[in-house]
Order: structure tokens, then C-alpha cells, then sequence
DNA sequence: AATACGGGGAA
DNA sequence: TTCCCAGTATT
């Protein structure tokens, strides 16, 4: 007679897990920087950015220390930059409050900017040992198997059967193997398309996979199709220094700095967007205009695409910053050391690689080695 | 209870 | 191209 699922998910756990960075030690920071990070991103991408955090900023206190930007630029590329934003100031929050240290449960852990329920369980579970499930979308979807639940598992009803599943699963196991075995399970085993039933340890007990129904779980609402915008940046180019502005705190990619860009508007033309974006961020008026694209960029974002199209410009008048946020003209290097999204760090790329000739007066330093 | 908020990997 | 996300804060 084989031990009941609980069990041998952690004695799977145990022999399975792979050896990631943050799992050395149950060092709490570690934990929890690394818990941030993992929120909707892929353990690969967050491998790398994880080291360099904490090589960066290797306390709580260091944390605290340091300027929101430099947090900021240590997350570039990561997404979901409230998150750092958060962490910032959540180190306040534990050096002013908590002698610098995390708090030991998660009611109280819950009460620092960015913990939801599942950061606040997981710090808990997996640096103190706190006997709390932890759901995220890997243990929705494993449970939602597990249960055979037909409905989207993230309702009301649905939800509260599998809390009340995972309550009695995590009683008699260790809280910290049993969470991460779950989570790591739907991260091998338990994957959203072509599940590995065959190296399942839950095989047995998984009413999906009796019935058949593995690949069809979880069910999901359809997605709505995203719109697409095309946004005109214009790179405004004086005495070997290039025009950024930074965007307001709040909202989308809140802190970072980028070309100063206007969204084109229905029966907009994409240069009276261009210059109507140059002027409600930076004051200025655009003059002229260099033929062509210097670059084109596609991205898609989480609710919208965008066509990212870069225009060298030239443009005259006083630098007037909107309310809420801020101008710099920068050297090549400067906008290096900046935080950018993805998107505008394709671009200063490229203003790297490229010598922009605007007649007069506007010519960005090229690099030594620029080709091309 | 919806909506806003990035980005990348897999099929 | 399309689908999938290791969530939190705001409204």
C-alpha cells in the first residue's frame, strides 16, 4: 500500500527538485527576493537577474539604502516594475519597523507593500516553516487536476475546495517541501500543456488523468484579443547628448525613463503624434523631422501591442517638463547606466550602433566601433 | 469582482 | 502566431 499523495509529493520533492539559487539557504531576504521575482516570470529568466540582485544588494539594509533607480535598473527587462517598487519600499518599511528583519508569519508579513496571499505564504512556509499552503497558478492547475475541477479554478467556490483540499494535504508534511513540491511539480511534471502523467507521483490519485481530462485542465476563460497602438519616439540629439524623460511613478512602467513618445490617435498622423508627444513631455517643439525610421520596435504587453517607431528629430524651444515627471539630456553612457523598459533599450541600442546625421545641429555620438 | 500591470518561452 | 503564465494593487 503506497503512502497517501501528500507524502509522496514530498518525498518526490525531496529527490527531484533541481538546485536553483535562492534554495541553498532559507535565508529570509533570499526568499523573498527571489518569491518576487518569480511572480509571473519564468524561473530561467529570473535566474540571472536574481544573482545580480543580491550581489547588488545583499541586505535588507542595502536595500533600504539604495536609490529607487538603482533598484530599478537592477529589474530592468524583469517586468512588473511595481514590484520593485515595492521591494524598495518594503525594506523601509522592516528597517524603520522591524530591526531590518523579515516578519515570521504571513498575517504579518501580508502587511508590507507587495504581499498578496501568496508571497506572504511562501516567505512564511518557506523561511520560517509556517504550516500555510501557498497557491499560485502552478498549484491551481496541479489541484485543478488533482480534483478534476471543471470550472475555472480561480472562482469563489472552486477555490475554497481546493483551500480546503490543501489544509488537510499540508497537515502531517513538512509546509516548506510540500508547497514547493506542488509548485515545482507544475513546473516539471504538471505543465499546462502535455502533462508528463507517466512521472507523476500523484498519478494514482489524480482524478483528471483517470478520467482523461489533463490536457483539457484547467479550463480558462477565453482571452480577449489585444489592440494595437503605435507610439512615434522622437530622439532629440544635442552636443552628443539624447533627450529622455522619465514616466511618472505610478502606472505603466512607472520610473523608468524613455524617449519622449506620443501614442497616435485615430485620424492622427504619425508625425503630429510625434510632435505632439515631443511637446506634452518635454515642452519642446519639433523642427524637423530625419526621413525614415532610425528603428522599429514590436512588443506586446500584457493588454495591448505596440509598434514602437524611433525618428531622429530635431527640436527647439525651453525644456518644460510635464507635472509629474522629469528631463535629462544624457551621453551615451549615462543612458546606459538608466532604467528602460525593453522595448526603448532596443532602441538606445541601436542608437548605438548608429551614426545619426541630422544635418544640424543634432549628431549622436557613435560609438568607436559602430558599423554600418 | 474587474482591471492594470511586462515579458518571454513553448508549441 | 497563439497561448501560457511561480500575483499584487487599485477601483
Amino acid at each position: 500500500m503506497s503512502p497517501p499523495w501528500p507524502h509522496r509529493l514530498t518525498s518526490w520533492y525531496r529527490a527531484s527538485h533541481r538546485d536553483l539559487p535562492w534554495r541553498r539557504t532559507r535565508e529570509p531576504y533570499r526568499v523573498w527576493i527571489s518569491e518576487v521575482m518569480l511572480q509571473q516570470t519564468r524561473v530561467e529568466t529570473v535566474i540571472p537577474y536574481f544573482e545580480r540582485f543580491l550581489a547588488r544588494f545583499p541586505t535588507v539594509e542595502a536595500l533600504d539604502a539604495a536609490p529607487l533607480e538603482d533598484v530599478l535598473k537592477a529589474w530592468e527587462g524583469l517586468g512588473y516594475y511595481s514590484r520593485a517598487r515595492n521591494l524598495h519600499a518594503a525594506a523601509r518599511e522592516l528597517v524603520l519597523h522591524h530591526g531590518g528583519r523579515l516578519p515570521t508569519t504571513a498575517a504579518a508579513l501580508r502587511e508590507l507593500p507587495g504581499f498578496g496571499p501568496y508571497t506572504s505564504a511562501a516567505v512564511a512556509s518557506l523561511a520560517f516553516g509556517e504550516r500555510t499552503p501557498v497557491v499560485d497558478g502552478n498549484v491551481l492547475r496541479v489541484m485543478a487536476r488533482l480534483l478534476a475541477v471543471e470550472v475555472d479554478p480561480r472562482g469563489l467556490h472552486p477555490r475554497r475546495r481546493i483551500d480546503r483540499a490543501l489544509e488537510r494535504a499540508i497537515s502531517g508534511e513538512d509546509p516548506s517541501a510540500f508547497n514547493q513540491g506542488l509548485m515545482e511539480l507544475g513546473a516539471l511534471v504538471c505543465v499546462p500543456r502535455s502533462p508528463r502523467c507517466p512521472l507523476c507521483p500523484l498519478r494514482a490519485d489524480c482524478t483528471a488523468a483517470r478520467r482523461g481530462l489533463q490536457e483539457r485542465l484547467p479550463v480558462r476563460p477565453a482571452r480577449r484579443p489585444v489592440p494595437t497602438h503605435e507610439v512615434l519616439a522622437a530622439i532629440v540629439v544635442r552636443a552628443g547628448k539624447v533627450l529622455v524623460v522619465r514616466r511618472p511613478r505610478r502606472g505603466l512602467l512607472g520610473g523608468l525613463w524613455e524617449f519622449p513618445c506620443g501614442t497616435r490617435q485615430r485620424n492622427e498622423s504619425a508625425d503630429v503624434a510625434l510632435q505632439r508627444g515631443l511637446r506634452e513631455k518635454t515642452g519642446l517643439a519639433l523642427r524637423r523631422t530625419q526621413p525614415g525610421p532610425l528603428t522599429i520596435v514590436e512588443h506586446t504587453f500584457t493588454h495591448f501591442h505596440m509598434t514602437l517607431v524611433a525618428r531622429a528629430c530635431a527640436a527647439v524651444g525651453r525644456v518644460r517638463p510635464a507635472a509629474d515627471s522629469e528631463v535629462r539630456w544624457v551621453t551615451p553612457a549615462e543612458l546606459a547606466a538608466l532604467p528602460l523598459s525593453v522595448p526603448d533599450r532596443h532602441v538606445a541600442g541601436c542608437l548605438s550602433r548608429t551614426r545619426t546625421s541630422l544635418a544640424k545641429p543634432a549628431i549622436f555620438l557613435a560609438s568607436p566601433r559602430s558599423r554600418r
